[in-house]
DNA sequence: CTCATGTCGATACACTGTATTGCTCGTATA
DNA sequence: TATACGAGCAATACAGTGTATCGACATGAG
């Protein structure tokens, strides 16, 4: 029995941690979107049998939660200013820079709280930002209503984002971006409001969008936090 | 060859419109989530094979799409108020009540632009509000603002619902709620803004948060109308 | 060397969205 | 009245999904 008679002995298999499972899966998302991630794919990614992966998530769903949680990692800054306007804003544009880096995280966010080592992270540095400036409640309504904004904008410049892309990558032109239908509906005269809106409103930049709508949202915070004495 | 011996002719298929399909899906999604439903049981609750319903519409997302827009004709109020203010509070009520009623909804929202007869009806009616109050760069992001709000806020209303039914109808004890895990990352010390948060911060139902919010929004809102003069 | 343990791969199941195919039946024409 | 046509439908099929179950097998302990 030499040794080319006997067969190798076979390969462990490779190890696998979490992490290495979330980094597959993220870069499935990245490109092809959430509905590209399945237990399979990822799992072939890893050399790795599909069933494999339930030693460590015990469902798709605990799956799309890590992926959260690891992009928010990316949302943490290093330093926080000591301005509480200054550092909301950072973590507002965080969140949406990572949105844009993925594209999935538009769809999973806000869907389930964040519990998570970073998603808590998250929360605290926001938390943190308004010590001392206002009682608990206050600060809680505040966090709260600035959050609901950021994801509500984020999901829509997403959304309009792939819109635009699917009507083969015009521009700017919304009418003719989405199709006759519009056109003819706003042509009804149903919709003037509207109509008026589309023509003659200026076409504005998302980021900037986000960000105006950002500040006034802020500021109706500041007026909040230092009430106008009588 | 009697009556008796012939059977009934073939029964001619069932009539189908958009209209009976969105009510089935929605109907299926009410309870049970958007995940309960799925082509073969819309189909089946209309004694239909699930081919047919391809006539009246192309693929899945745009059943997802008919049934958004069937629910905007629920937000849709009957008389605008003249009160620009009250009217942007109702819309956003209104949503949020639709969402309460169909909590997939809140899954949904934002996730495409709504482009539907009602989905542009409640547009319209945004818009409307601010005739005459600005310009209309000034409106659009009014409106945008107001908006990301309030499906922000819904979506974590929602996201929030399900996990406390999930953690086993534990009303308002979050700490107990999510169980160990949450009290033992308090216990480490990581996060003392939210740990004072959770402690100390009293509890507020959804709606007072949902409508606090909203009206601090409001007044960020106002500011950017009437410019204070110098 | 043997045995227990815990992990993995294979297999299986119920189900999904949708493309394709050919039948069937009501209608229009000859 | 007989025939051809064409639309709308059911049936079938396919590739893929998440996950339960189970048998084998390598590894560590005794």
């Amino acid at each position: 029995m030499t040794v080319w008679d006997r067969p190798e002995p076979p390969t462990r298999p490779v190890p696998l941690d979490r992490e290495r499972i979330v980094a597959a899966a993220i870069a499935l998302a990245d490109e092809g979107g959430l509905e590209a991630v399945s237990v399979r794919k990822v799992a072939a990614h890893l050399d790795a049998g599909p069933m494999r992966l339930y030693r460590y998530i015990s469902t798709k769903e605990e799956l799309f939660d890590l992926m959260v949680d690891e992009v928010q990692a990316e949302i943490l800054p290093g330093e926080q200013p000591g301005d509480w306007r200054e550092a909301l804003r950072i973590l507002a544009q965080r969140t949406r820079e990572a949105a844009l880096r993925h594209e999935w995280l538009a769809d999973l966010l806000g869907g389930r709280p964040t519990l998570g080592p970073n998603g808590l992270a998250v929360t605290e540095a926001t938390l943190a930002a308004f010590d001392g400036l206002a009682d608990v409640d206050t600060v809680m309504r505040a966090v709260e209503t600035v959050s609901a904004y950021f994801i509500g904008a984020i999901r829509r410049e997403i959304a309009n984002l792939r819109a635009e892309r699917a009507t083969g990558l015009s521009k700017h032109d919304w009418q003719r971006a989405h199709g006759p239908h519009v056109t003819r509906m706003l042509a009804t005269g149903r919709f003037p409001a509207l109509a008026k809106a589309v023509y003659d409103g200026t076409d504005v930049d998302a980021e900037t969008s986000f960000a105006t709508g950002l500040d006034w949202v802020l500021n109706a915070v500041a007026a909040k936090l230092t009430p106008t004495p009588t």
